[in-house]
DNA sequence: TGTGAAATTCAACAGTTGTTGACGCAATTT
DNA sequence: AAATTGCGTCAACAACTGTTGAATTTCACA
């Protein structure tokens, strides 16, 4: 039935398991070769080497489309992708905890600073279309990322062990607050 | 009229700037000991090793006592703390920042969750007092280590060019919400 | 079964990591 | 003046980094 895994994509699965929770310089090309069961040699060979690799794993990254929701629904398609990862069953590769953790990386930060600015709060705020959508847009991000560095992160409970549905009541109760600045 | 500083004290100062910019696992001895312009054996001679000196460095941490003002007051204080750094010149020297950074680190991230849980989420949710004291506290540090964030990592527009005044006005405003939740 | 090409492994490279022991230097103490 | 003590330098270490060229295996096709 289901297809045995080729190295290569078997290197795709290892690489977004350990870059998005511990962090590009903080994992090494034989870090996930070893998960991956393969031999170290053959990151350069597929991919050309570790950056590319990484920035292949860029591309597995879905959720941006629930930005590009209409406004009136902007918040609740913002948190509702906030708090589906990309897989359901590993929490860690929730995307919001993937680019705090790289955007702090001295190598990749500036990719990670552009992708967040490009795919999330460009398109949030021309969705937004109000006097101030800049700045409601940053404050949003700032409740999401914020929510979610507290949860993953620094594992502040009652949030760590709070249930999803929880969760996502009060970010949407943060959430109305940033959107609803005028002057 | 001011002493000259002891190797002692240029690694340490070196030590601050890069841990707290770049992460702990980021930053080599050599860095800090050529930045410091000192031998980098010098390193484990005075401190005991890297992770010691990384140690020595959080003890300048200053800005939790602002988090034990009163209730009524608890709010402003916080983000008062917040957008007074260490180092007024040095911007980059921010808690909150460098809290964010190292909690990231696989080595030093335990460390960094048991300083935020017990200097700044105990003590917040202790002075509120309220009935969700917790998830209060939980809330209200979202918010500003979240505009934090995405002002200085993200570096996401407005928030990054925005003045001081501004910045505290919006952090105030979310920061309401997060105290607002009752049931 | 033999042949070629693709896939994978192996060994090695040059560079960096944190740490340590031996050594030299200077100032202070006997 | 001799000895001691603290301070700093230097070289070296073993382990790890990403990458590469050659050797080896695997597999499809004739």
């Amino acid at each position: 039935m289901n297809e045995p895994l080729t190295t290569k994509e078997k290197l795709l699965i290892a690489a977004r398991d350990l870059f998005w929770t511990r962090g590009y310089s903080n994992v090494s090309v034989r870090d996930i070769t070893r998960a991956a069961g393969v031999d170290a040699a053959l990151v350069s060979r597929y991919f050309g080497g570790k950056k590319a690799l990484f920035e292949a794993t860029l591309e597995q990254i879905n959720g941006w489309e629930a930005l590009q929701a209409e406004p009136d629904q902007i918040l609740s398609a913002a948190v509702e992708s906030f708090s589906h990862p990309y897989d359901p069953k590993a929490d860690t590769s929730n995307p919001f905890i993937m680019l705090i953790t790289n955007v702090i990386d001295p190598i990749m930060g500036d990719t990670i600073r552009q992708l967040v600015h490009d795919e999330m709060a460009c398109p949030l705020a021309d969705k937004l279309g109000s006097k101030h959508k800049e700045t409601q847009a940053a404050l949003l991000l700032s409740v999401l990322f914020g929510v979610a560095l507290m949860r993953k992160n620094f594992q502040i409970e009652p949030l760590k062990t709070m249930s999803r549905d929880a969760l996502i009541e009060h970010t949407i109760h943060l959430g109305h607050a940033a959107l609803s600045y005028k002057d």
